[in-house]
DNA sequence: CGTTACCCCTGGAGGC
DNA sequence: TGCCTCCAGGGGTAAC
């Protein structure tokens, strides 16, 4: 579910409430997510103190590493994982998996799906754990433009839009966010990655950064579990051009479904692509 | 290299 | 009402 725009609305809800306070107790619901959640995991999390909460690519990650025997709680909300903030004593809901217990309030994880993952990581830098260490570039990062790209991909024969999905080459952009920002790029899903110029690449690179902002400004986008940790629903999902709007009209070529066909739903490396056969090239 | 199949899970939608 | 199939925002592996 969560693409990186919904972690980090996710990550700018719960920063503000629990930046600065201690995890007074780590309550473990369910024997295991993607990875066991440990007896071992409840005790090291138990009287960390919370120095910041980062996210990279779509893991949050919660940097406890000032406490006495400290280190960081790597986080991935998966398929359908949600944080939300409730109060102490707040019933948990079929699904509520884990309760971070930070005395006034709590952290609460969702995840119907049970596709997320929740790790405690020690021995410094979270980038050298497993999970992390082999992710690639982050696209609203400094050194993600269109020449990086550009140069990256030159040799590539794979069709742009799976390679988009590859959390080895670039971290975040799942799969309602790469059909998105290939419209607004204008670039079919289908062209390999090889194959696209470098003017091409670098209104790719503007499209990306202008979906995820639009998309982070939104609240995210709430399809079925998304919300802002305070319980908001994100409104993006009102926002897409073409993700879950197969045979509607392009809304860059309006007045022209006749002729267009309007929005195409194909299948590429098993996953629904949406887009604009007329107006996509 | 790159693609497919399959796995981990639950639930919603739609056909019958 | 039930039962069936397909689909879903992620990611990992093995096989071709």
């Amino acid at each position: 579910m969560p693409e990186l725009p919904e972690v980090e609305v996710s990550r700018l809800g719960v920063e503000p409430n629990l930046v600065g306070r201690r995890i007074v107790q780590a309550v473990l619901r369910t024997p295991r997510l993607r990875h066991a959640l440990t007896e071992h995991l409840a005790a090291s999390l138990a009287g960390k103190h919370v120095d910041a909460i980062l996210r990279r690519g779509k893991y949050l990650l919660f940097d406890c590493e000032s406490t006495g025997g400290g280190g960081w709680l790597i986080l991935h909300l998966g398929m359908s994982g949600s944080l939300r903030l409730v109060a102490p004593g707040n019933a948990p809901q079929k699904h509520d998996h884990v309760d971070l217990v930070f005395g006034e309030r709590v952290l609460r994880l969702r995840d119907p799906r049970r596709f997320g993952t929740l790790v405690w990581h020690e021995g410094g830098s979270p980038e050298t754990h497993p999970l992390l260490a082999h992710l690639g570039i982050e696209p609203l990062g400094a050194e993600f433009d269109g020449d990086w790209l550009y140069a990256q991909t030159r040799e590539r024969r794979a069709p742009i839009k799976p390679l988009l999905m590859d959390s080895r080459f670039i971290v975040g952009i799942g799969n309602i966010y790469a059909s998105e920002s290939l419209f607004r790029a204008r670039l079919s899903p289908l062209r390999t990655a090889g194959s696209v110029s470098s003017a091409e690449m670098k209104r790719l690179v503007a499209a990306i950064r202008a979906v995820f902002i639009a998309a982070i400004a939104a609240g995210g986008s709430s399809l079925r579990d998304h919300r802002h940790p305070s319980g908001e629903l994100g409104l993006f999902q009102h926002g897409f051009a073409v993700y879950g709007r197969p045979g509607e009209p392009c809304p860059g070529c309006r007045c022209e479904l006749a002729r267009t066909g309007g929005i195409r739903r194909i299948v590429q490396s098993g996953r629904s692509t949406f887009y604009c056969g007329h107006r996509q090239r």
